[in-house]
Order: C-alpha cells, then structure tokens, then sequence
DNA sequence: TTAGTGCATAAAGAATTTGTAAAAAATAAA
DNA sequence: TTTATTTTTTACAAATTCTTTATGCACTAA
C-alpha cells in the first residue's frame, strides 16, 4: 500500500519543517504550499488525502482558501490556526472545516486528529465489487459469486482469479502468473498452472471445456474475459 | 422534517441543564442519562443522531462507555472533558470518537461542532440488536441467543463472535482476528483461534461439525455468515 | 503417417492446515 | 483457602489443499 499525502499550507517555515518530520515519521508523506494561491494549485494537482491549513496566510485569508477548497475538494481539511477566537472556529467549521486546532498544538494531539479524520474519509463503504457478466468477485470480503451463489474457492484459486480479474483483458504470461502466485522459484512450473486453471474453469465456467472467462492463448499464457 | 436527537451523558446537572437550554434553542432533541449504563441503554433504545459523552462517570470510565456504544453506534460522539491532557484525547481520538473538546467550553464552537459531526453522519444505521438467521446478538446487554434461548458465552467468546458480526460476510484473516482479540502480541497463536471457533460452533451451531455460521476458510480465515 | 509440442484432466500421494479432546495453568468466585 | 470457571498447552486425528505423475487429445511440421 502507498503511503498516503497529506499537504501543509503554512506560510511559516518552522511549522512546516515540523509538521514534515513528524508526519513522515508516522509514514505519511508530506506535501507544503506556502501560500494560499499555491495551496490551492497543489490540492488540484496532486489530490491529497488530507490538507492541513494554517489560517494567517500572506496572501489570502484561509478562510477564503477554505471556501475554495470545498467547492470540490471532498476529503478531510484541518484547520490550525493562532487565532482561538470563537468567531473563527465556528465560521471555520461552518465553511466545511473537518477540525480544527490553535497553535501551538500538541503532536500527539494532531496526529490522533489526522488519524481519526483519515478514518472517516474513507467510511461510505465502497465495497470494491467487480463484476464480469455472470461472475462477482468482492475484494473486501475475498468472495466469489455466481449468479449470485457463493462459490467455495481455495486460497490459491482465489489469488489466481483476482490476479485475473485485475488484468482482465490483458494476456497474462505463464512465467508472470507463476512469479505472482507462486513466487519466484517456481516460474517453470507451468504444470502447477494447468491444474488449478482446470479446477477454476469447473468452478466458475458454465461448461468448463468451452471456457467464457478463462481463455487460453497457446504458447503465451491465458486471458481473462 | 423532525427534530434531530441528541443524547447528553453526563453526570453534572449543570452541565446538563446548559447544554439542554443551549441545544433545545437550537432546535435540537435532547435525551439526558446521568451514568454510563443509562446512557449505554438510552442510545441503545432511541438511537439518537448524536451523543455527547463526559469522561468522568460516577460508575464505569467514560472511555469504556465509548469503547461499548462503538462496538454498534456508527454516528457521531463528541466527547467533553475536564481532562485536557494528551494521552486522554489521543485514546478517546483512536477509539472512535469523533470530537473532543475540554471544559469549560464555548457554547458556539460546540454548536459549530455538533453541526459539524452531524454534517458528516453519513453511516448506515448500526443496531443495538443483531439477527443472523437463529442467532440473536444484543450488543448492549451482551447476550446472544439461539432461537430464542440464551446462550452462555464466556467474554473471550463473545468477544470473538461480535467481531464476526460486525464483519458479516467478510473473510477476517487469523492474523486480523488474533490481534483484535487477543492482542498484537499473540498474533501467532493461531490454535488459541482453533479452539475458540470450536467452542463458539459447539455452541451456536446446529450440527458444529458442518457449520452454517463460521466458515473456515482454509489457510486465510474464518468468514461468518 | 509419425514424431513433437502444448494443453487438459484425472487421480494418487505428500504436505499442510484444521478440528477435537483433554490436561495443565491461570484467573475469578465462594 | 477451596472450588469453579476460563484460558492456554499439548497431542493426535481428520480434512483439505497442493504437488506430482500419468495419460489422452489436438495441432503442426517433417
């Protein structure tokens, strides 16, 4: 899994070069925009995870930065200002805000914050379905239907056809699929293929000896439909 | 458009009392529990859109009360404290709450908050109570029962049956399910898992020996259904 | 035709994983 | 303390999955 990107918009440069150190040493990766105007750029362009948002900008007034942001941008924004006035909360908040802290701040205290905001960006449950005519493949619940029926599939069978169905369409070798599933050391054993293609084919396939999903391509390796 | 709920626990009737002037001004519901029992039964029996939660309870730590409610509740829980020290916060953050503010607080930034939550309280509704065929879970008394009969459940048991619940239909891998249950130090202790699925079968499975609730899923997990 | 190559399938054996019973240890209750 | 309950270990049986071998078919080229 990548790391994921959180952006610091912060004129000042210590804050900046401390948020950077802590937040990459808690794995994140860390973009910084200095001004509002460039803040705004970089969120267009790179789609953080998260954004964290100092309000004293030289440029513009971060709430300004704020409202423009949420026009479009949907995931968590951090508010952390000097300012501990109400009026800038609540108007922060309002504006679509997702949290927000007055400096100085506590590390532990902001990193529990991004965390909790992290959690909820992802929440409404995409529930990574994928489907191929008559075959539903969850890759969350590492389940496998047919026309609905739940089909029993071992650990094996199962990375065989999510590694399938994850280049659908595309002809996989027999030396890549082997080097995927079985790992390196096993590259030549193409015999290990052919077996458990037979078994998914008589699991998946309505008649497994004139295969609709599993298509074989003589002398290269097999294709996912 | 009926009023929103929000649920106030909290031990100070003081507190209660302004947060009730405060909110009912504002065109909110406001349900009150004094403990962290009555709370827990409340939010159980009126699902309110919110609940604001004390730390400090006269019968059970509030961390525990929120440790219990989001086992089911999946909508907002602001928690406010005298406590403002950093491990509180971090732990109260990590285990699922959704604000926190210390005491004394500003009126408007709470509003600014609960507005804020509530925006965000996209979940699907989580039930105190839950149905699997014959198999009753009741989350806030927890109890399970078979057809209508109360199973006797040891808390490892139950511990390890609620995680399923909650993850209906979803292969959890040994290694996820060991480090919920028993720690991240006993991630290894696969036969622990072995022989508490046993038991669990033994006792909510019609014919333990071909289970219909928890299926193994060899070499990965157990899925549960 | 006949040998050669690549693929599909069945089935046996090996290896790994899982289930179960029961004893030992730890913890909670009386 | 004693007793009861729950959890952790240990040992072995059972089930499942993986690997290997054998065989037949289809196609191609000499």
């Amino acid at each position: 899994m990548s790391k994921l990107e959180i952006l610091v918009i912060d004129d000042e440069p210590q804050i900046r070069k401390l948020l950077e150190i802590n937040l990459e040493s808690n794995g994140y990766k860390v973009l910084q925009a200095e001004s509002g105007k460039e803040g705004i750029l970089l969120s267009a362009n790179r789609a953080p995870d998260l954004i964290i948002l100092d309000l004293g900008l030289p440029d513009k007034s971060g709430h300004e930065v704020l409202k423009e942001l949420r026009v479009w941008y949907k995931k968590a924004i951090i508010i952390l200002s000097v300012q501990n006035n109400e009026n800038d909360i609540v108007l922060a908040l309002d504006n679509g805000a997702t949290d927000y802290l007055t400096k100085p701040f506590r590390t532990g205290e902001l990193l529990a914050r991004i965390r909790a905001s992290l959690k909820r960006n992802t929440s409404p449950e995409g529930n990574a379905l994928n489907l191929f005519n008559d075959i539903e493949i969850d890759f969350v619940g590492r389940t496998v239907k047919r026309e609905g029926d739940l089909i029993k599939l071992t650990s094996t069978e199962y990375d065989l056809l999510a590694l399938f169905a994850n280049n659908a369409g595309r002809v996989l070798t027999h030396q890549y699929i082997l080097r995927e599933i079985w790992g390196v050391g096993l590259q030549t054993e193409t015999q290990y293929l052919r077996v458990f293609v037979g078994t998914l084919r008589k699991k998946i396939e309505i008649s497994p000896n004139r295969p609709r999903h599993i298509i074989t391509e003589s002398g290269v390796g097999y294709r996912f439909v």
